[in-house]
DNA sequence: AATTCGCCCTGTCGGC
DNA sequence: TGCCGACAGGGCGAAT
């Protein structure tokens, strides 16, 4: 699941390569990961146009071009390379025994990849997404930040100052569990399932407690304890627990630093406790019965 | 008005 | 070995 540390790795790793460089050809293969738009008229649209810059808000991807943007969310399972212009075709993925998808090289041209940006001298953008979730959509001009799927959002956890926000944005009187809030886009732009579960072990609150119970030195560590998680994600590019890859092809490493995250079961790295698997907010959801209990006022009722 | 639920989709895995 | 159901879940629109 492609969040904000993965989605900054990507623009970060991305723009270096294709900035300033011409779209030849955009070759769109599924027209359904298209929204909003005929997929006859999205080839036109984007021929000849330059890469001016890239940019991430939240998990979206977008790619300011000389006449409109290109903003592209990666649902689950989407990835994002760069082809270089000495790629090899045959030098796709190797299938490990535990039936791993290690890279080699760039990512395959295969049936999961559904579009094609031809950059001239072989490069190109590679988008993937075996599961279909992700979306690709056309803004116009420099209008991207007032397209619905993008003015929704709420603030970039990383620019945040903790006490304004928490004066301004927090809804001190929510009963909803607090993952639920750190899931909803509108609250903080670019934060999934991994960094929320990774963020509450990290502040020591149980996943389920209503908003409104958490103190006012809780909410500040809750906000400190995303950022934390939020950077080191970046600094390890991102979490390759299944389909993510960068934009070489290659995994991230911060799936062998998560302290909860697809861990469940397994003994708590602090107090050796199993970690708890449960449901939130319709959320796989993993936590440490120890180091995440329920508050005190909450367990006498 | 605020939350929750159902749905979209396909590869992987465990059970039999 | 092969089949099958369960599961993974971001975000939207419908339902509550």
């Amino acid at each position: 699941m492609p969040e904000l540390p993965e989605v900054e790795t990507i623009v970060r790793m991305l723009l270096p390569n294709v900035e300033g460089k011409r779209i030849e050809t955009a070759e769109l293969r599924l027209g359904r990961m298209l929204l909003d738009m005929d997929p006859g008229n999205f080839s036109a649209a984007l021929k000849g146009q330059s890469i001016d810059r890239i940019l991430r808000r939240g998990k979206y991807i977008v790619m300011e071009l000389t006449e409109c943007a290109l903003v592209i969310h990666l649902g689950m399972t989407g990835q994002l390379t760069f082809s270089p212009a000495d790629y090899v075709e045959n030098a796709g993925f190797v299938r490990t025994v535990t039936g791993m998808q290690k890279p080699k090289g760039v990512h395959p041209v295969d049936k999961h990849t559904h579009l094609i940006l031809w950059l001239g001298n072989g490069e190109r953008i590679l988008f993937r997404d075996p599961r279909t979730f992700g979306k690709i959509f056309l803004v116009p001009a420099r209008e991207w930040p007032k397209h619905p799927r993008l003015s929704i959002l709420g603030e970039e956890p990383l620019q945040l100052r903790i006490k304004p926000f928490l004066e301004t944005r927090f809804p001190a009187a929510s009963a909803r569990p607090v993952k639920a809030l750190l899931l909803d886009q509108s609250f903080l732009a670019g934060v999934g399932n991994i960094y929320a579960d990774e963020a509450l072990f990290r502040s020591g609150i149980h996943p389920q407690t209503p908003v409104r119970n958490l103190k006012e030195p809780e909410r500040v560590r809750l906000l400190e304890a995303v950022k934390e998680v939020l950077r080191k994600g970046i600094r390890n590019s991102g979490t390759s627990f299944s389909d993510y890859r960068k934009p070489d092809g290659t995994a991230g490493s911060n799936q062998e630093k998560l302290q909860v995250y697809g861990r469940g079961g397994e003994p708590c790295r602090k107090c050796r406790t199993p970690l708890r698997k449960s449901l939130v907010a319709q959320r796989g959801t993993v936590h440490c019965p120890v180091c995440q209990a329920k508050s005190a006022a909450r367990r006498k009722s």
